[in-house]
DNA sequence: TATACGATCACCT
DNA sequence: GGTGATCGTATAC
């Protein structure tokens, strides 16, 4: 039901930032799913942005940030982590949406199998933790989320703008601007926010 | 070929 | 509050 089209993804990455709260994240590992309610993102938006692992111009890595919108773009981490991104906005345009935390909904004992038994709260609030709860690693990097395979975002539920929070993003050294800008987007009061 | 470091996490005090 | 883990990637030599 309700599978966010390219369209969505097609357009200002501040406001697909934004309206993916609320959406469900879905990955079907051997027939069974896994999913989340998205709670917590972060938009990274092209070259001009210092925190963009675009800024300095386009590399294998961040081959997907330049491609069409509605693909995964996942990158690897501090030689551990894996992290997940939506890309947005026109083909050649490099800019994605970091997803930073979810709520769970579906496949808690998968996920708590993933997590080693960690409580619930700590299974997907963190960009890192529910990549390991949902198993996403680097070979889901350039897969189009709207072609209708293992990974794809849904409807979810309503959200007021009132419900949603910003703040600078979380991690980044970068430069001064890149710092101060509030490109990180919450819902205010969910327990599944990171930190 | 060599080196420095990162959009994090877990565990410590 | 702080720090170690651990390695792919970009950049310098």
């Amino acid at each position: 039901m309700g599978r966010l089209r390219r369209d969505f993804y097609r357009r200002s990455t501040l406001t697909v930032a934004r309206e993916l709260l609320g959406k469900r994240l879905v990955s079907v590992m051997g027939g069974q799913r896994l999913s989340g309610l998205i709670v917590e993102v972060e938009a990274y938006i092209g070259e001009g942005d210092a925190a963009c692992h675009a800024a300095r111009g386009r590399t294998p890595r961040n081959e997907a940030m330049y491609g069409p919108p509605g693909h995964a773009y996942v990158y690897f981490i501090y030689g551990m982590h894996h992290c997940l991104n939506v890309v947005t906005e026109e083909e050649g345009f490099p800019a994605a949406v970091l997803i930073r935390a979810l709520e769970p909904l579906e496949g808690l004992e998968i996920m708590r199998r993933h997590r080693s038994g960690k409580p619930d709260r700590e299974l997907t609030n963190g960009p890192a933790k529910l990549c390991q709860a949902m198993a996403i690693d680097r070979g889901f990097n350039g897969v189009d989320l709207c072609a209708g395979g293992v990974l794809f975002i849904e409807e979810g539920r309503i959200v007021a703008q009132e419900e949603i929070g910003a703040s600078p993003r979380i991690g980044i050294k970068a430069s001064e601007v890149a710092r101060s800008v509030a490109w990180r987007f919450y819902l205010q009061g969910n327990d599944f926010v990171s930190r």
